[in-house]
DNA sequence: AATTTATGTTTACATGCGTAAACTATAGAA
DNA sequence: TTCTATAGTTTACGCATGTAAACATAAATT
């Protein structure tokens, strides 16, 4: 079952940091995202119960520590709206971006480079 | 309200062809998606509802016509994804795409291509 | 005119999600 | 030892979604 985004907000800090506690979570977040302890709790049993996170018992708690990746988390969710809207391919999309005026300098620049490094690999 | 991935589904026929009668869009994703009749009466009712679509009477029935853009959805849903995992900057994306290998010849070849373009219009 | 057919409209129902309050258990404090 | 603070567990509740069935209505057919 898919990681949603509020889960996915939990999983940031402890693929930041972990493992965590559930209060050093609330602390990272709560303020941000206006959460009450209990959200943060079901947020990590949800989590636990997709096998997202483990926790391990530290004293009278427990400290979470992510068992998906952010890159397998990242990949997923890259490869779905690129294939849900760009046929899979990533050029299409650039493209997207590019034509939306949304690529900065740096974008360009660093683009550039990746390309020239591929180029380099694979003379 | 945002479109639901099934609501989506639904869009691409009119984003396709437009403007097409419920009949119609069944019958071109009814087979591949397994949906009756009913389903997709759902699905254009809740888009007519979050002004997705209209609708125009033609005789007994209705004409279905997309009102949001693919392009607009396309960029929503784009934008989303990039804002919450790549910092809202596209060459992070690409790196990501590029580590993980999928990135194919024509891929790199489109965004070569793109990129001199970008040269020549701001020389 | 009565019945069938085609369409659209209303209602349904399970599941997931966002958001938590209520409850429980336990380790310290008094 | 009893009370309290703390951390986890259970339950809740409204809304969206996927997936329709049931219902209403009007046109076409018998």
């Amino acid at each position: 079952m898919a990681v949603s985004e509020a889960e996915a907000i939990v999983m940031e800090v402890l693929w930041h940091a972990a493992p965590r506690s559930a209060e050093e979570i609330l602390a990272e977040v709560g303020p941000a995202q206006g959460w009450r302890e209990g959200t943060v709790k079901s947020l990590l049993n949800r989590l636990l119960k997709k096998k997202a996170v483990k926790a391990e018992k530290e004293g009278r708690r427990y400290l979470y520590t992510p068992l998906l990746s952010r890159d397998k988390y990242v990949s997923q969710e890259s490869k779905g709206l690129l294939d849900r809207l760009f046929d899979g391919r990533v050029a299409p999309l650039v493209a997207h971006f590019s034509e939306q005026r949304k690529l900065s300098k740096k974008d360009i620049a660093e683009l550039k480079k990746l390309l020239k490094e591929l180029d380099d690999e694979q003379p």
